[in-house]
DNA sequence: CGTGTGTTTGATGAATTTCAAAGCAGGTGG
DNA sequence: CCACCTGCTTTGAAATTCATCAAACACACG
């Protein structure tokens, strides 16, 4: 298995080649050594095409996955065929953490362009996490920050109407295109009206409606999938009355 | 009303010690030992009154709470001071993992009754983890239950109209109390209708009209917040389509 | 150049919210 | 013990938002 790091690991952050582990766990304050360690989870890195699913609900748990490049979707699907988006995942974002409650995938992973993962064998992740306390700490925080993020997604749905919803989508996404080192105000929109319909409770329709007002009060500019925030904080403004801007 | 029956019957494991930890862990098969073990880190269970905060948000986490006797319910306020409630805690259930992602507690937790809570000092806790593997492992999966659960709610507030919603909440309510030993078809409500709408992103109004469509139908009786469920597989048929019973 | 997939816009209707008012229950003080 | 609050629930009618249905458009691709 050490065999399998087909690439050098120049040890810290940027240089780091196989392994988007690192950005999962640096913001949360792991050491060099630490890191290395990390280093031998990842088997190696391997390409998911666009529409080709990660994994599938009902899959056993083998492995989490850090996004290297590209996008996800999460989703549920129900019995009469509709799908639930649960979640885009971005790259430095994890996937596959709601499959540890019972060692099954509950939901689909797919690609939404074609992407990159680094998968981190889970069972070798507890072990290590076992010897680096601050490997597990960092472990129960993606955990618990994943539930906050739920919340966050569960105030958004019982508050608000959908021209707030879809700002909050716009601005949340921005945000974390803008922590991962992308722009904040100018970015592409992976996924289809109907997937952001899906995860924000609303008909595509109505999607294109919400853009259509946001486009019309100056806030954005949307063509087809090219976005271009031209007001961040009428934005934001927009979504007041939302404890958290949406984190 | 009466504080010694939260939800109805005597639970079958609230004999034992002064802990219910075990509740939350013997499910998930930990051992006697780990137990004893962990046994030791409940300083003290102690009581709530109803309307009384167990914590606040913004509070910075030193417990995480299991609950021995009564109920709660979590909820977030936005800056127009309307309340989103984010879920409901009976005995046996955990409060405040949201919180391990900042060391914060990110939403108020309230008593809907006279209860009783046993703290566990979550640093304590984790350094007990590094000792018992499977301890952690079993942290991580309460995590990780805490994701799905919210997944479901995404996929009902997504797929569902009131009244399925309706149902599939009080199924959902039937079946957790069930598991801790109550009756799974006669059970009282602890929170209002507003709380109830609140969490299942609807207003009072049309929680009362859903209740009396499942009364019309001969689903439920429910009498102020008296519940009994007379038709259980009807109730199922109804919120049939998602791909859970919302679990 | 046609075909298919995704997007936009319009018209209509249904579901839910909002506003309003009355009913009920429990608790308190007279 | 009763009467009266107060907070919660129920029901009705009107208003609003969003979903649905339908059609046209845009764009990429073979």
């Amino acid at each position: 298995m050490s065999e399998a790091r087909p690439f050098k690991s120049q040890s810290l952050k940027s240089a780091c080649s196989n392994c988007s582990v690192l950005e999962l766990c640096l913001p949360l304050g792991l050491t060099g050594l630490e890191i290395e360690r990390l280093d031998t989870l990842i088997v190696q890195r391997f390409k998911v095409k666009k529409g080709a699913a990660l994994y599938r609900a009902g899959d056993p748990l083998r492995s989490l996955y850090a996004v290297r490049i590209g996008s996800f979707k999460t989703s549920m699907l129900s019995i009469d065929g509709r799908e639930q988006v649960t979640g885009f995942q971005i790259p430095g974002e994890m996937l596959g953490l709601d499959a540890i409650s019972t060692d099954l995938h509950t939901c689909n992973a797919v690609a939404l362009e074609d992407s990159e993962v680094c998968p981190v064998h889970f069972a070798q992740l507890e072990k290590l996490a076992q010897e680096l306390p601050s490997l597990q700490h960092n472990l129960n925080k993606l955990l618990s920050r994943e539930i906050v993020r739920d919340h966050d997604m569960l105030m958004m749905l019982g508050n608000m109407n959908s021209d707030e919803r879809l700002a909050a989508f716009l601005l949340n996404l921005s945000q974390r295109l803008n922590e991962r080192g992308y722009s904040s105000s100018s970015f592409v929109l992976k996924m289809r009206r109907e997937e952001i319909g899906s995860y924000l409770g609303l008909r595509l329709e109505t999607i294109c409606r919400g853009i259509a007002h946001l486009r019309d009060l100056g806030l954005v500019e949307i063509n087809g999938r090219d976005v271009n925030i031209q007001n961040m904080d009428g934005l934001k403004q927009l979504i007041l009355g939302c404890h958290r801007q949406f984190s």
